[in-house]
DNA sequence: TTTCTTATTGCAACTTTTTGCAATAATATA
DNA sequence: TATATTATTGCAAAAAGTTGCAATAAGAAA
């Protein structure tokens, strides 16, 4: 059934337990693998458990992201949308359509390593989301 | 009294108004010069008019960043800020000692050209935070 | 299997943000 | 200056998100 059990380890690992809540957040996180506002993942993990509840959906998303098993985005709608982790990536999205498209990771690195260099930070994982105008959108302006 | 008149034009251009709510939440915005929080703009702003509504601060702050005049930023609190609108610049922040360093784009021209050549957008205003730990942080990891 | 520890959940109350709508007031025009 | 137009505001209600706390249940240990 459900794949989320694969989750389990990483979990035990930090001291942290599986419950059906989580599994049935993971299982709907994982399935979609877009973006996810909390109410669409309550509205759909309540149908694999009907008792979960609003509170419990963001404590876990919360909880997820903060051990890595999910993330968070901006997608400009002013509100925080999650992810399954997978591949590092970040997203470019059009103000004008709404269009979004994937970026990936790499074409970031060299920014990422002269910002380390510059700043003495270490970059960890990040998940922007980069604004412009689409092609098509760029013709009708 | 206020400089925040100075951004009259901008909106009558527009087709807007300039109004009292507006004139002391700029007033507000350009003082501070760093992010705000919706709740910190109503206080202040409140001060020079008592009469003002949150819901009048949740609507102006947008209505300036719809326009140009003022910048929102996803600072990591899950919770959106606000600060008035300058040179284009990015953060970088602390994910453990919440530390905060401003970037500036022209550490990103370059990947916002390439993003532009490989995807046909346009890259507009952006105004990222990117993660990490800053070099203390990184010794008692 | 049973017992024990404590991480996790649900509930209720609370805070923050959004929305519809009628009243108000900024500003263009006469 | 008086009048007309309509962008903007405030209010009240709704929606989204957070928090404290007692009850529950995952999973380690006996
Ligand atoms: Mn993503
Ligand atoms: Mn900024
Ligand atoms: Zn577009
Ligand atoms: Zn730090």
């Amino acid at each position: 059934m459900s794949c989320a059990h694969s989750y389990v380890p990483q979990l035990r690992a930090r001291g942290y337990r599986m419950t059906p809540q989580r599994l049935a957040i993971l299982h709907v996180l994982h399935h979609s693998g877009r973006h996810l506002s909390p109410s669409e993942v309550y509205e759909q993990a309540r149908m694999e458990l009907p008792s979960l509840t609003e509170t419990t959906v963001y404590r876990t998303l919360d909880f997820l992201a903060e051990n890595g098993l999910a993330r968070p985005a901006y997608m400009g709608s002013g509100r925080l949308v999650y992810e399954i982790a997978r591949h590092e990536h970040h997203h470019l999205k059009c103000r004008n359509c709404g269009h979004e498209m994937e970026v990936q990771h790499d074409l970031l690195k060299t920014l990422y390593r002269q910002l380390e260099s510059e700043t003495g930070y270490r970059l960890t994982d990040s998940h922007v989301t980069f604004f412009g105008l689409c092609s098509d959108c760029q013709k009708g302006e």
